[in-house]
DNA sequence: AACGATTAATTGGTGTCGCTTATGAATATA
DNA sequence: TATATTCATAAGCGACACCAATTAATCGTT
């Protein structure tokens, strides 16, 4: 049988009510109860900490000593405990925000400077994901909300859509659709094409699988960021289908983008588990005020 | 569900082992049984302070702030055990000695110091009673062992004798009987007497009562120690019938003492309850050396 | 002296819980 | 692909913490 807090708490109280039944009071049990567990302590110990007639409880020689130790004890659990409590908050307050690379980088500085001044007290946490996983950490829980673009292989999650965008060809410098201001999926299908390390969905539709009919996706490299996707495409491995933000925040030399016209427009938007808590539903709000009715079209 | 040391002490074993199944053979307990109280540990907190994969286990950021608590905590909870253990030790070596005023004055310093020698590890708590119990503690459990004159109203406890004395009769300088230079029963059965002020056999034993035959005692007064017992003599209430070294060491102006012939020696002894400890065992011996054979005679 | 008031201990019964063994699921390693 | 390692889950069991009711002891009051 070994020491327990509440023996310690029970010892405090009793201790400082000199009395079993206040005492119980206090710690919101039963007397008879009390009774047991100090028993049980003075068991453990191996001596008596109290002398207690019907009519009074004093503390023995030994019990006096002992409550000293007993009551830093009980500070310190008092401590752990307000501890717990804050960090329980602390996190309560915080929103873990995962993000696309590429995705949503028009609006972030905005969203972040909007959430902070609505929730002041909140703290956010952006975290960055790259093509090997398109769920943005949701997928693991990493996050408590992604800014992705659909479809994704979750099929438990609420995915609320907050703007709409071309999607562009990556083509190197001197491609032959290079000299054309836009194509057409007819022109590139049978491209060699860079995808996405993981199969899924979220690859399919950026090779494009949903317009092919008998034109397989000849994929010649798999690229996990942008970087290195930019990087095959320069290279002139192959093409790559991506959104038309990515093109203007990375474009650079040796590779160059065109609007596809017959692509449907990609979605971004923000996905989340189950109910939405009041961080999560706030954050859903600023976005969309930020993003209001947001419709990317392709640079100049 | 409330916080427990096993849950502090199992949420330290796992950070310092960073693996469960390690950490449930130091802490004695299966694995299973560790995931249990992490878990529980965590629903407590209201969130996880380990993640943990198939094949690693580590902190959260959380779980390392409270790990610093949960360090000090722990060793608090060390000390306090420490010093239980410290105290236990304490209580085990020390014996507490009763022995009743007036009782085996002659030998006490004697014992005192053959027992320091013997045991020197060993702390001796010597405690006087008065009239008001006669089992020196031993009543109460407030001793270990007590030195008393039998007979007494405890039947659950062993004695054992170490000395045997005349018993005398203390009178009033002046009372007739003073002139005699001893006296017998018959002389004094008669006379109002002094008595101990609680009833019982010890009592009655002093107050003659084995001796009488319709001469009932006649108590005049109840006195609780041996100064006011000699007090009520020597302002001539009564007499009083005690033992021969409480005349030699008591004695003062006031008062005489007078050997009662025909009055069987009473007896000093020794009295514990159960089977003696190591501590009561020596005790007694010492004890027994010391007083070795004593039979006090009257003093000049 | 007797009674009521107060207080801690005891008793009996019940639901919870912490533990063990056995098994499952996931992931490195050969 | 098979094996080993590791944490989580499941089922069963014994212990125990709790409460309600009662008992025992003691004090104050009438």
């Amino acid at each position: 049988m070994n020491i327990q807090i509440r023996h310690i708490r029970a010892f405090i109280a009793v201790a400082d009510e000199r009395s079993f039944a206040r005492a119980a009071e206090r710690l919101n049990v039963s007397q008879p109860a009390l009774s047991q567990t100090i028993i049980q302590f003075e068991g453990t110990l191996g001596f008596p900490v109290f002398e207690r007639t019907t009519r009074s409880v004093t503390l023995t020689q030994s019990g006096e000593r002992l409550l000293a130790r007993a009551r830093t004890l009980n500070q310190d659990i008092d401590a752990f405990q307000g501890e717990a409590r804050a960090l329980q908050l602390a996190l309560k307050n915080r929103l873990r925000v995962g993000y696309m690379i590429g995705t949503a980088v028009q609006f972030i500085p905005a969203i972040i400077r909007e959430f902070e001044r609505i929730r002041p007290g909140a703290s956010l946490d952006l975290q960055e994901f790259d093509f090997s996983d398109p769920t943005a950490g949701l997928r693991d829980g990493k996050v408590d909300c992604g800014i992705i673009r659909p479809p994704v292989d979750l099929d438990d999650i609420e995915i609320v859509a907050i703007a709409r965008e071309k999607c562009v060809v990556c083509l190197p410098t001197g491609h032959r659709l290079a000299l054309q201001e836009t194509v057409e999926l007819d022109d590139i299908l049978d491209e060699p094409i860079v995808a996405a390390p993981v199969p899924g969905v979220w690859r399919d539709y950026w090779l494009a699988n949903d317009y092919r009919v008998n034109r397989p996706a000849k994929v010649v490299f798999e690229a996990a960021t942008v970087e290195s996707e930019l990087q095959a495409v320069a290279s002139g491995r192959g093409i790559s289908i991506t959104a038309d933000s990515t093109a203007q925040y990375y474009a650079r030399p040796g590779v160059v983008f065109r609007q596809i016209v017959d692509m449907r427009e990609c979605v971004i938007a923000i996905g989340y588990r189950g109910q939405p808590n009041r961080l999560v539903a706030d954050f859903i709000s600023v976005v969309n005020r930020v993003s209001q009715g947001s419709h990317i079209q392709v640079g100049a």
